[in-house]
Formats: C-alpha cells, sequence, structure tokens
DNA sequence: ACTATAAATCGGATTTTATCGATATATGGA
DNA sequence: TCCATATATCGATAAAATCCGATTTATAGT
C-alpha cells in the first residue's frame, strides 16, 4: 500500500468522483447492459464528459494506486472499489495526518 | 473545507511530511531557538534540502487549504497543526471515499 | 536612516499532469 | 477470415506543479 501514490491518485476531483459513482452503481448505472455485480464497465465513465482515453487514463491510475480492481470479461473490463484498500489507506491516514 | 484542495495540498510527500513533523516539534525542532509553543519557525523546515523559497510555497500550499495555521511574531512565523481542520477532513474523507 | 534577518514573491527553467484524436490491441461474432 | 466493439496506448499540446536564485517586503535593532 503506496500511500503517497493514493493521495496522488485522489488528487484529481474526478478519480474521487469515479469512487464516489462505484459506491452505488444501482444508482448511478442502471443503464449498463451486463449485471452490475460483474462491475462497472469501463465505458460507463465517459459520461463525465472526458474523452474515452482520458477516462482510460484516470481508471488506470486508480487501478495503478490500488483504489480499483479490474476484471476482464471478454471485450469489457469492469470496475470494483477495492474496499479492503480504501480501508486500510483510510486507517493508514488518519494514523500519519 | 475544501476537500479537493486538501487532497492536492497532500499529493506532494513533502507536505505530508511537514505536517507530520508538526506532530511532535519536542523531537525535530529541539534546535528552534523560540519556545515550540509559539509554532515551528518556517525556515526550520529547510532542512528538507528545498530552498527557501520552495519550502516557503509548501507551506502557503498547507496554509491555503487550512491544514496549518500561522501566527507572525517580528520577522518570524511560526507554524502549527490545524487539528480542527485535519480531523474534520479525514472525517469527511472516511464518508466520501 | 541604515543594516540585518525572515519570509514572501517574482521570473524562468524543467518536469509532470491532463487532455485529445488517432491508432493499436484484444475479444467476439458472422 | 473479416468486421465490430471495447479498451489501451501513442503522439502532441496545453496547463499545472515543482524548483531555484534573485528580489521585494516586513520587522527589529543600532
Amino acid at each position: 500500500m503506496d500511500r503517497d501514490e493514493i493521495l496522488k491518485a485522489l488528487s484529481h476531483p474526478m478519480r474521487v468522483e469515479i469512487l464516489n459513482w462505484l459506491k452505488d452503481p444501482k444508482e448511478h448505472f442502471s443503464s449498463q447492459e451486463h449485471p452490475l455485480e460483474m462491475g462497472v464497465c469501463a465505458s460507463q465513465f465517459e459520461r463525465c464528459g472526458l474523452s474515452q482515453s482520458t477516462v482510460s487514463a484516470h481508471l488506470a491510475t486508480l487501478s495503478r494506486a490500488g483504489l480499483v480492481t479490474t476484471r476482464r470479461v471478454g471485450q469489457w473490463v469492469f470496475y470494483k472499489r477495492n474496499e479492503e484498500a480504501i480501508a486500510a489507506f483510510l486507517k493508514q491516514l488518519s494514523q500519519d495526518l
């Protein structure tokens, strides 16, 4: 768990918002064709208005920081929050700050 | 309390370290001439190896985010952690993340 | 008024980040 | 094999962050 890398990942509001959306997929991604239990499909996040490549980069940043997990199913990649990592980070930060 | 501004302020490891040093001034700044109760003098942080102007900029970033308080006494400026703000941020982040 | 010290600000060089469109890669289906 | 779709990567550009030395500003003391 790299605290500084996570803090950098969280320093862009859109990435924080993506994590937020993932807290309640039913509310934010009900339009998704695939069952939400698999996670949220990468393309779903393009609703934020950024281009596909930019969204992909933000998701990669979150993934590198360990804040989300990814699962490839066919041509799709599904994202879920990594609750353990997020909780561990919050605990660490509470001690560090 | 601007969560995103605070997250940006924390996205640089040196600024996190400065906050850490301020947790225990007796341990890290015993060399300071002024009583530590006043806070830690800005110049003390130049021990990190960065220039005076760079350190000043980092301190300004922390101050703008509200993570530290400043108190001018004569020609010196003393810094203290803003424990209320830090606690409020941690609480907020625990809810948001 | 002059000097000394602390801190902030300025100007500029360099690096990193953010963003896009275009292209490449991976997968699935016909 | 060929085409369509989803995602990742590339190349370019613009913006922001980082850092420094030099200067300015604020304050104190002589």
